[in-house]
Formats: structure tokens, C-alpha cells, sequence
DNA sequence: TGCGGGAACCGTAACGGTTCAGTAAGTGTG
DNA sequence: CACACTTACTGAACCGTTACGGTTCCCGCA
């Protein structure tokens, strides 16, 4: 492709002006006002660009000059990657891009590995925004975020007392499939939850280490769960919970695995994530157990997957959040110098992997 | 959150130095050439930055001068949001995802609304590359892209002679499938094809429509299904050929019932994706027919939907495109001038919707 | 003929950095 | 002690654009 007629260096809007013999300002008028200058001229400076190859103003000087970068930036806490992998993150994106798409805006993924603390790219991101995605407390992206000097929303995690936030109330939607489970007749239960810190941890949880999780979201659906069966007189010490550093199916599994082998009196196994509930409920039915005869589980975001198994577990409207998200950041005129939040509803959705726990001289000699 | 100690203009380099009494190229230096200065007035500058919350160097001034932006920009030619919904353009935004993460690079999502010849977006994204992905040959966007002076790198459409490109051989792909479908016995069949150009067309596309497609991988697919089925002497004058403008299985669907009407002898529905197939399958058993028995189905991709419905079809390597098209557009040192292409392999996935016609007597009376 | 007013265009000063060619002081060497 | 070399820092140019506040010119109108 030939680019330029004769010039070594890329035309710029100052060697167009010269060539034109008019001043920078009104080339750049040419392109951004085309009602200050005579259409006739305007003709002239667009067919003299087209001419000499230069390509319109330049974006990034653009930015520079004007304060806007036309972008909002997405800082998530995994691999850039494990965003389309995860479903419900990819259905946080496409609400978060049919934001940005109406306001005109570019979606920039920010490259954060979260085994590094590399924040370069967080400094390097030519946006008018970030919208931050579930990361811990301690992020130090998201403190690097914080920094900069635009504005910023959080989805999920972590909840600042400064900042716009979108998310759901986990400890509400948890409660509800807990009592779900509660008048099923559950007592003795196990949990499989997510990551709890940015230290891998791939083992039971202590009440400890969940009181103390830098992950706000799993904490307070854990805590709800403590209280929604302390309720009934369960006592929370007693129940096992295993955690998982990687969100995956096969994490699910072996979690579940883990949970039956330390306690194989447990009716219920409730997980955080439908991606750990999908691998759980793989591996229960590859040890031979009837689900939900022999023993239920539950999930929690409501993924198509979950949904084709019937799954029982809590849908919550994850495009809905991204959506909110982006519209909370890009809506200006709202913002009220107060720090906004959206809460947004969730849904029990009862599936066919939970009911009524078998007495255990049931589960020994048949119904 | 106090942002800055006592001014209300947010600190910059320059009034960072002047606050130290050290030159600006100091303070440009403690960032970016921590060896250019000692480590005790390193540490005074960052202390000092700290103080004034200098949230460092500005990302868009240092682009500016750098002529570096930290990000590629993604073209498509669907809506934003399109991206997260179609499986198969989820794992090539996955592949070219790592091959950013890879470079530390950023990746920006372009809106681009096809309906729309606003090609501003284009115009003002900051970013040091473009990789186009599937567009048709006279997008306006690809125009815009192509007047940027920026190397950019397109994946399967339009293939253009001087841009390095990343593909599968469309028409080699699907002559395999169609042989496949020849050796069963087919001869009368059926296509569902997507969209053939920028202006919508839902219903039969004649010959000639075909052949002046504006989308590369179509006219590849459908032409190279022509000259299979020419071989064993079929006219393809007489095989109908619908177009369906949406991407959706509701479009499969209906484009499969229209086939159906349009000609009730054929045997089999070559659908050029999975997802019109998906659809496709639905319809065809909603009207009563079996699957393969009553009528064979086949498609294109190798989604995971399609492998769960073990259709018949062709396997793309969706993830290593987005891979391979990020890695040629962000290794510079590949880059010999010449034009570089890389085509991937596919493989032919036979599933069980595929399978012999019976002769008409037998799809009367029975086998 | 003088004058108000809009249309068309211009000059300068940012915007916030990075880079490169210095300069001055300190260090080691024969 | 002269000389080269290193360390630590500086000044000015430059990146490509737009914002702001003019100036010039011409037309209509009294």
C-alpha cells in the first residue's frame, strides 16, 4: 500500500497546513468543525490529505489535547484470557461492551496477571475509566487503578466506601438457597467455595481464613451461610469447607471429592460457582452417588451449563452487570459527587440436583 | 479519596520537579531509568510524587512521544457484544487475548455497528496495530483501519494482497465434508450460508450472488461446495442456497424450513456453521424428521455445542487464529516486508448427523 | 459614509511527557 | 598531575493536536 506520495516522514496536520499554505487550526477544523470554515476550503484541505496520505488527525495527540480517550479500560483479576473462558464473565462483558457501544466508546482489556505485581499496564492505559471486575481487597492493580485520576466503578469486589460499585446482595440470594436447602431437611452440609486470597490455598478452609478472605463476595456468601444455618442450630465450626485456587470443573471435583471423603455423612454439597457445582456434580455421579437421591448440590451464577442440567442454583443477571457497569461510568450527568451503588435482583432457580436428604438408614438399606 | 495534598489541577511531571527544585527529565528518569539517578533522589521523587498524588507519568502524553500505545485494536464487523455471544469468535478473542497478555499489550474492542458507516471509532482508537476479524471485503471500518499507518494483521476476511493475514484453507476444509457427504451417497442437497453481503438478504442467494459475495470465507465455501458436487455431476444451479443475514440458531432454523419447502427431496443441509446447523437440527426434528435417518446436517467450526449434539462438521482452530493473528502482528521481528500468511489446519469431525440417504421408497415405507 | 455583525481564518499557548546532547563533579590510572 | 572515564543531573527540542481569543473582510443598513 503506498501510503504517502513523496515524504519520508507520515504526513502530519501541520505539514498538510504548510502545503495548504493555511494554519493548523484550520485543518483541524476541516475535521472536527466543519461549519468554521467554507466548504469549499474544506474540500480542498480533505482532498490534500487524501493526496499526501495523512490518515487524520492523530488519536493519540488527540487524547493528549483534548482529555479523552475515547476508551474505558477493564481491569479483571485473572488472565486476560480466563475472561472468555468463564461464562459468567463473558456475559459480564457483552452487557459491559453493549454499554460502551452506545456511548461510543472502545472496551480496553488491561493485561494484569495476577501472579505478578507488575501494575505497568494499569499506568499505561489510555482510558477515560476503569471499571474493575471481582478482585481482592489487596489487588495491587486495583490500587494502582485507584490512583489514576479518572473515574472508576467496581463490580462485585472489593466494596469501597468512595467508589460506584454494581453487584448483587450475595448474602441474600446464598440465604435463600440455603433455607431452600434447610426445609429439604439438609443439616450436615459441605462447601466448595472460590479462591480466598491471592495466596494459593487448595484445602479446607478455616473459619479463620474465611472470616479474614480478601475476596468481599466469597466472604459474604460463606458468612450467610454461617447464619442462615446457625438458624437450625448447625454449628459452622463443624462444617467443611474446601477451597479452590483455580475456577474450574475439574477444581470442583476434586473439591468435592475431598468434601466426601472428610465427611461422608454430608446430604448437601453447596458451591460458590456453577463451574465448581458442574464438577461436582461429575465427580459425584463418577463415584457411583445418585444426585439428588444420594446427595445434592447446588451451584450459584446461573450459567446456560448449569441451566442444561438443571442445576439448582442462584441466577444472577451477569450481562445486566456489566451493562449497569458501563453505564454507571459513562453517565456523568448522574454522577452526584456521591458514590453510587446498584444492586441488582437475583433468582433461586430450583433445579433437580437438590431434595430431601435420605435418613441414613435410607441411604444404607434402600427407600 | 484525597487525591492530590492542596492543589486543585492534578500534579504533572512538571510541577512534580518544580516542587523538588530538579529538572523534568529527573523525574521522567526515576520512572522509566531508575539507573539514571541515585537511588536517594530516586526515592525523594517518589516519596514527593506520593505526597502530591502524581499518579505518574500521563499514559496518552508519554504515547504521544513515545509513538507507542501498549494496546491493539480489534475490528469486527458485528456489534461489540456479537463477540461474546458467538462461541467460535469467543475463542479466537481468547487466543488473541494470550498473544497479547504474551506481549503486555493491551486489546482494545473497537465499536463498529456494520449499520453504520461512522468509521470514527476507527479513526480514534490509540493503539499500535489492528487485527481485523472477518469483515466483509468493502467495510468502511477496514477502509479506515487500512489509512492508518499501522501494521495490521486480518483473520480469515477479506484477504488482501499486501496485509498479513491468518486463515484456514476455507475451500479445501469444506470440499472434505462434501466428499464425505458424496461417498454417503448425497446428491441432492441443501446449503444454509451466512450473510453474503452488507445489505440484507434473508432467502435464496442465486449464482451470481454467490459469486460476488463480499465475504471471502463464504464465496470460498460455497464455491468450493459447487465444484465438489460438480465432480460427481451435480448441477449447482439447481441446489438451493439460502442466506440468512443474522448469525442465530432461529436463523439456521427457519433457513432449514425454507429448504425443506423450497425442495422436499433433499437428503442433506450443509449449513457453513455450527450455529445455523444447531438451529437447523432443531427445526428438522421439530417437523418429525430423524436425524440422520430422514435427513443428514451438517456444519462448521467445531464449537463445543456442536460436539455435545455430535454433528457432523468441520473443526477450526478458532483459538490459535486469535493466537497466531496476535503474535504476527506483535512480533515486528518477523516481519521481512513481504506480506506473511498463516493458515492453520482443520479437521473434518464426523458426528452422528451425518449418515447414507435412503431412497425415496425407503423414506415412504420404511427400511 | 459609517458602522454593526457574522463568516472565515489565524497565532499562540498549552496538553504532559521523553530524548538527546550536553555539563560539572567525582574517580581511577599511569 | 594530567587524562580519560563514570556518575548525576540539566536544558531545550520535540511528539501532533486542539482551545482560546483574536483579526480581517465583506455585506447590509441607516
Amino acid at each position: 500500500m503506498v501510503r504517502s506520495t513523496n515524504s519520508r516522514r507520515p504526513a502530519t496536520l501541520a505539514s498538510l497546513a504548510a502545503e495548504l499554505g493555511v494554519s493548523r487550526t484550520t485543518v483541524s477544523n476541516a475535521y472536527n468543525r466543519p461549519d468554521q470554515l467554507s466548504p469549499e476550503l474544506r474540500k480542498r484541505v480533505l482532498d490534500t490529505a487524501r493526496r499526501l496520505g495523512y490518515p487524520g488527525p492523530d488519536p493519540v495527540a488527540r487524547s493528549l489535547r483534548t482529555r479523552k480517550a475515547g476508551a474505558v479500560g477493564l481491569l479483571l483479576t485473572e488472565n486476560l484470557s480466563y475472561a472468555f473462558r468463564d461464562p459468567a464473565a463473558v456475559g459480564f462483558l457483552e452487557g459491559l461492551a453493549l454499554a460502551c457501544e452506545d456511548a461510543d466508546h472502545g472496551l480496553l482489556l488491561i493485561p494484569a496477571n495476577p501472579e505478578h505485581e507488575d501494575v505497568a499496564s494499569v499506568h499505561s492505559a489510555g482510558v477515560d475509566g476503569f471499571v474493575v471486575y471481582s478482585v481482592p481487597d489487596d489487588d495491587p492493580h486495583l490500587a494502582a487503578v485507584m490512583e489514576r485520576p479518572v473515574p472508576t466503578v467496581i463490580c462485585d469486589q472489593p466494596s469501597l466506601p468512595e467508589i460506584d460499585r454494581v453487584g448483587i446482595d450475595d448474602g441474600a440470594a446464598i440465604k435463600e438457597l440455603a433455607r431452600h436447602l434447610i426445609e429439604l431437611g439438609h443439616r450436615k452440609i459441605g462447601v466448595v467455595c472460590m479462591r480466598l486470597a491471592r495466596t494459593r490455598n487448595d484445602g479446607p478452609a478455616s473459619p479463620e481464613r474465611q472470616a479474614s478472605a480478601s475476596f468481599h463476595v466469597q466472604r459474604a456468601r460463606l458468612t450467610a451461610l454461617s447464619e442462615a444455618f446457625a438458624e437450625v442450630g448447625v454449628d459452622w465450626e463443624q462444617v467443611p469447607v474446601i477451597e479452590r485456587f483455580d475456577h474450574t470443573t475439574e477444581s470442583g471435583g476434586s473439591a468435592a471429592a475431598r468434601l466426601m471423603e472428610l465427611d461422608p455423612e454430608i446430604t448437601a454439597i453447596i458451591c460458590t460457582s456453577d463451574i465448581l457445582a458442574l464438577g461436582a456434580l461429575t465427580e459425584v455421579r463418577r463415584q457411583g452417588r445418585r444426585v439428588p437421591q444420594d446427595i445434592t448440590i447446588t451451584g450459584f451464577d446461573g450459567i446456560d451449563d448449569a441451566e442444561r442440567v438443571e442445576l439448582t442454583t442462584v441466577r444472577q443477571p451477569v450481562l445486566e452487570k456489566g451493562r449497569a457497569a458501563g453505564r454507571l461510568l459513562l453517565d456523568a450527568s448522574e454522577s452526584t459527587g456521591k458514590p453510587r451503588e446498584v444492586l441488582l435482583d437475583t433468582q433461586l432457580i430450583t433445579g433437580s440436583t437438590a431434595g430431601s436428604p435420605r435418613s441414613v438408614e435410607e441411604r444404607w438399606f434402600g427407600p
